[in-house]
DNA sequence: TGGTACGTTGGTATTTTTACCAATAATAAG
DNA sequence: CTTATTATTGGTAAAAATACCAACGTACCA
């Protein structure tokens, strides 16, 4: 059995994927690095909203930034990050399947 | 690019593993299915606050239940899950060679 | 030197998560 | 029927996460 020292290692990390817009930054940096300017374009929150969903992902350790002329570059750390969606449309899948009043869109239909 | 509202739906999921309790179930549950006082016996927890993780599971469509005598049984629906566990490890060893100043174990050690 | 673009940090209000206790519902046993 | 056993639900208090605005630091340029 995992020790709960070690669980809550792992917790620390996929927490940090567990917000939306902090799943899209990973979605997009896997194509490439991106600066912060172009991160901060696909969303309407504001600036400082965004940096910290970035800091969030960097303390975790799954993006790492660095600094290029007057921009911060932003890197995704750990590619292999991504593989876990196909699972977790997995999930979403068998929900639908199985006509589960699950919290797919929040509104307990079929997603 | 992933839309926002799927990306919502996807950190619903996230969100109900990123727990250090939750995570524990899960990969006990990768075993075999396991009643609620077994699950239970593996926290000092209230048993309320275990019956809410579980719930917390449930809902997310990543366990199933079904009552069973006076027992209620846990299954996971869907094992694929405990597959990402292991780029969660990646990300916790990179961060070590990295020796970066980490959230591992929240000392900001080299975990 | 002054101004501008870029990104982070501090502060605060709101919402969400979490954990416990107590009470309830449901089933089994005597 | 009464009493245990089993698990969930309601209520509440404390902690954490989230988002905004404002202020700040840094680098670049005129």
């Amino acid at each position: 059995m995992i020790t709960f020292e070690e669980a809550e290692i792992r917790s620390r990390i996929i927490k940090a994927m567990s917000h939306p817009v902090r799943l899209m930054i990973i979605e997009v940096l896997k194509e490439g690095e991106l600066s912060f300017s172009k991160i901060n374009g696909m969303f309407e929150s504001d600036k400082s909203t965004v940096s910290k969903h970035l800091l969030v992902l960097k303390e975790s350790g799954i993006v790492s930034s660095k600094k290029s002329g007057s921009d911060m570059i932003y890197k995704l750390e750990v590619p292999c990050i991504t593989d876990f969606f196909g699972c977790v449309t997995a999930v979403i899948e068998n929900n639908v399947k199985r006509q589960q009043v699950c919290l797919c869109g929040g509104r307990g239909i079929s997603c």
